[in-house]
DNA sequence: GACATTGTACTAGTGAACTAGTACAATAGT
DNA sequence: ACTATTGTACTAGTTCACTAGTACAATGTC
């Protein structure tokens, strides 16, 4: 996972990583995330930045956090639909800009396909 | 189009939104852009700004400028190959997301499907 | 109680992006 | 030649994001 400033705040996108940490079971309700320091080090960015990552990650109800003790996964954060609306999202990204080049759903879909093929997964053997 | 700091630098996305323009024909090989100020307007954005979205175009190769005549789309883009490529990019971005967050193909189309039932597009009547 | 660990607040600084404004250079039309 | 239109360069300023560093507060362990 690269941060990439062009791409919008650094800790908007480390919030993003986090939850997809969170979305497909690396962390798991109720896990502790690692510590400020820890997360800082590992990124390579500023403690303060991770503070922002957290406090954002608060505000979407995703984390709790206490001082002295550390950030956790909240119990009640339902990891499947977690998962579901980050893709949801995604997905309403594509159809999105194949609208907004004025294309139908039929050639969005194609185009699709084509990038498929093009990449060695397990949907193409 | 809304312009939105979080998602990076304006002057990137309002070059993205001038390459929707002509990847969907709003824009034909060798038009002219909307002069600098004008755009500057339109967008409520600086002029400065607007001559960084011109001039990361040229940089891309999709526009050449002249000073005192103006911006122009290059005659020897193709335009079908410039939309092929947008939405391959937003394919590879929604593929991206799905492998990100451990999901196979099926599971990425599925996702796919719902939001495209979600919205009341041609696709879905 | 002391210590370690964790989060937080704060100051001061840097850099990128964007703005406002002015003025100049090139081109085209009359 | 003059004017209008267009792009460009520049100065000075603001804002936001991020950094470096320091120090404090809360929690838990021994």
């Amino acid at each position: 996972m690269k941060l990439d400033p062009s791409r919008g705040p650094i800790y908007l996108q480390l919030a993003q990583e986090i939850t997809r940490w969170i979305a497909r079971g690396d962390l798991q309700p109720g896990d502790r995330l690692p510590p400020v320091r820890e997360l800082a080090k590992r990124f390579r960015v500023n403690p303060n930045t991770v503070v922002q990552v957290y406090g954002e990650l608060e505000r979407q109800g995703i984390t709790h956090t206490q001082r002295g003790r550390g950030t956790f996964v909240r119990e009640d954060v339902e990891v499947a639909a977690l998962r579901r609306a980050l893709l949801q999202e995604a997905a309403a990204s594509f159809l999105e800009e194949a609208r907004a080049l004025g294309l139908t759903l039929e050639e969005a879909m194609a185009a699709l396909q084509e990038v498929v093929h093009a990449r060695p997964t397990e949907g193409d053997r």
